[in-house]
DNA sequence: CGCGGGTA
DNA sequence: TACCCGCGG
């Protein structure tokens, strides 16, 4: 998913309190993906209500931004829109990889391997519509504000962050960097609790923050070079270079300056590739959003969250009444400030 | 993942 | 009080 210069980039630890009072504009497909695929029972399937409905992005939702908004934490969440022509050839690999996976969570669970069962069960989670619209809903009647990308969230959420309507942004991935985003926030977890990929052992992983001109300042490139570097990685819109890695891509774009020179050199092409550059210098974004957070409505997250999908009227009372402290504490700061 | 009851 | 671990939906 994305690109792959994690390597490259300068992380630093982050204290979940140093984020208070901070605009955080979260990558919402990637939060829901990620909920989608952890929140799970051993034998793989998700949480699902009475009706057979998957219920496990609620719940990873509910509880993780009840828990940002008390800590101070002002969340938003930003939604992909069409996703551009460049990226179909990914869709529909993820799509293959996704639905070969579902027919191996079955095989291995016939055959009562639970460890591959598990895995392959996580690997064919899929962010649909039920589950989007699900999930902008409860954002609603929590008084939660999210924004509707044109095209890639990620893209959306840097140029907010740009237009200093949010202070950074959090995801997994690093494509909001080439998108131009100043600062992201990976791992904007409560716990800091994360399996390792294939393995049944849990690491902490704590909140990191990542700045991109600490780290264009120590790798001496501008911007545009870092596109170039993450383009002969591979991206959501290319294939990337054979065997060419984060840190061969870092040297390639160093010694000759930038892609076209590097392809010259190596006597290659890559499809589109001023398509592609182009798409992360000035992609498409909106200005028609509006951010505001609002108490939350405790009667409609009672009727939809217990009613119609079975959870615990007393575990969405207590997170209403968190939500509804936190909002009261914010009002207070403004007003201090105001 | 995050909750919360159980345990030392 | 801090950690563990099974469950939630």
């Amino acid at each position: 998913m994305g690109t792959d210069i994690g390597d490259l980039l300068q992380k630093r630890k982050v204290e979940f309190s140093d984020l208070a009072n901070r605009v955080i504009a979260i990558d919402a497909f990637n939060t829901l993906h990620q909920f989608l695929s952890i929140i799970r029972q051993r034998d793989g399937s998700p949480l699902v209500d009475s009706g057979g409905r998957v219920t496990s992005h609620l719940s990873g939702l509910l509880y993780r931004t009840a828990s940002l908004f008390e800590a101070g934490i002002k969340p938003l969440f930003v939604f992909d829109g069409k996703p551009p022509d460049l990226k179909s050839d990914t869709l529909n690999r993820r799509n293959e990889i996704r639905e070969s996976a579902r027919e191996k969570w079955v095989n291995s669970q016939a055959e009562g391997d639970l460890e591959s069962a598990f895995k392959y069960a996580q690997a064919s989670s899929k962010v649909n519509r039920e589950i989007v619209e699900d999930s902008k809903y409860l954002l609603e009647i929590m008084g939660i504000p999210f924004v509707q990308a044109p095209s890639e969230g990620e893209a959306q959420a840097a140029h907010m962050v740009l237009k200093k309507d949010a202070n950074c942004v959090a995801s997994q991935d690093y494509d909001s960097f080439l998108f131009g985003a100043p600062i992201v926030i990976r791992n904007l977890a409560v716990t800091g609790k994360r399996k390792l990929p294939g393995k049944n052992v849990y690491v902490d992983v704590e909140p990191e923050i990542i700045e991109l001109d600490e780290t264009l300042n120590a790798l001496g490139i501008d911007r545009e070079q870092l596109i170039d570097i993450a383009i002969c990685v591979g991206t959501d819109y290319n294939k990337g270079l054979e065997k060419v890695g984060p840190k061969t891509a870092l040297k390639l774009i160093k010694k000759h300056g930038n892609i076209h020179a590097v392809l010259r050199e190596k006597g290659i092409e890559i499809e589109a590739v001023d398509k592609i550059r182009e798409f992360f210098i000035h992609p498409e974004v909106t200005d028609d959003y509006e951010i505001k957070w609002g108490k939350p409505d405790s009667e409609k997250l009672i009727e939809f969250l217990c009613d119609n999908h079975d959870f615990s009227v007393d575990r969405v009372e207590k997170a209403a009444e968190r939500l509804k402290a936190a909002s009261g504490a914010r009002q207070k700061t403004l007003d201090q400030w105001f």
